[in-house]
DNA sequence: CTAGACGCCTGCGGGC
DNA sequence: TGCCCGCAGGCGTCTA
């Protein structure tokens, strides 16, 4: 389900339910995912949650005495339920709280990560070498030209590299790349400083029209109330091959880049 | 350091 | 109707 649009829209949809409500029980259904549910997360019972934040796609429930991480890796779903609500296939976990209402924690793949992270700990260096937010003023012109110097890596793989900005995944980067004009095939090294900066600046107003429309449902993304995103009919590009460029009617292209796969405008879009 | 391949999982849609 | 195949929004890990 996520890339960074859909877990911010999470993060939007859980935060009134669970800021400063108290934690009543832990439930850990089934522990297997990306790596095991560390039991060490029973510890937040009692506590209130503190904030809700976001890093990449990472969403940080923070509690007096370190925060739970959790990932929704490919499938993922966190839903606030009623306590009766009952438990369907692939529940993973719950954090149940004392006004009744349950986050719930769903993940048919298993990608996806449920952590405890003791106050300013960070022991799998998950988050501290991720690039910067790409809404964050950290992300700003001429960061991607200083970062692109030298890379021979096609354009496109760059962008999905957290190390260089977090949070830009498969779909919004075909958005972004057929919006700026630029192919996804295109030597990251050898694109000028100013189509990089106006690529900055798309990839911006692509993410942030997708955390408005409630983000991109393909077909199993909903919001924390279980209503879709509307992000999809927006798409140009993604889930487009075959079918006519929205600009020019040229017939959009498909190709295999890093095993995912890139959609193009072989007219719009140049190197 | 960079770049590329691989693996982890289940579910679903398309083709036969 | 059923089976098989390929593909799916991510990303850590390993090799060269």
């Amino acid at each position: 389900m996520p890339e960074l649009p859909e877990v911010e829209v999470c993060r939007l949809g859980i935060s009134p339910h669970i800021i400063a409500q108290t934690v009543s029980k832990v439930t850990i259904r089934d522990s297997r995912l990306r790596w095991p549910i560390p039991d060490e997360i029973h510890s937040v019972v009692g506590l209130q949650v503190l904030g809700v934040d976001r890093r990449a796609k990472y969403l940080l429930l923070r509690f007096k005495t370190g925060t739970l991480l959790l990932h929704l890796g490919m499938s993922g779903t966190i839903r606030i339920i009623e306590h009766d609500t009952p438990i369907v296939k692939h529940d993973h976990f719950d954090l149940a709280f004392q006004h009744g209402k349950v986050l719930r924690f769903n993940d048919p793949r298993r990608f996806g990560a449920v952590l405890w992270l003791a106050n300013d700990e960070d022991k799998l260096g998950l988050l501290s070498k991720l690039g910067p937010e790409p809404l964050s003023d950290d992300f700003s012109q001429g960061y991607l030209f200083h970062k692109a110097k030298n890379r021979k890596v096609p354009i496109k793989t760059f962008l999905m590299n957290n190390h260089i900005v977090v949070g830009v995944g498969n779909i919004y980067a075909n958005e972004a790349l057929f919006q700026a004009g630029i192919l996804p095939t295109a030597k990251t090294g050898a694109i000028d400083e100013q189509r990089l900066d106006r690529l900055t600046n798309i990839i911006k107003k692509v993410l942030s029209a997708a955390i408005a429309q409630g983000g991109t449902t393909l077909k199993d993304f909903t919001q924390a109330d279980g209503r879709p995103g509307y992000f999809a009919q927006s798409l140009m590009v993604y889930g487009r091959a075959g079918q006519p460029c929205v600009t020019c009617q040229s017939k959009l292209q498909e190709i295999r880049q890093s095993n995912r796969s890139s959609v193009f405008c072989p007219n719009c879009q140049q190197d």
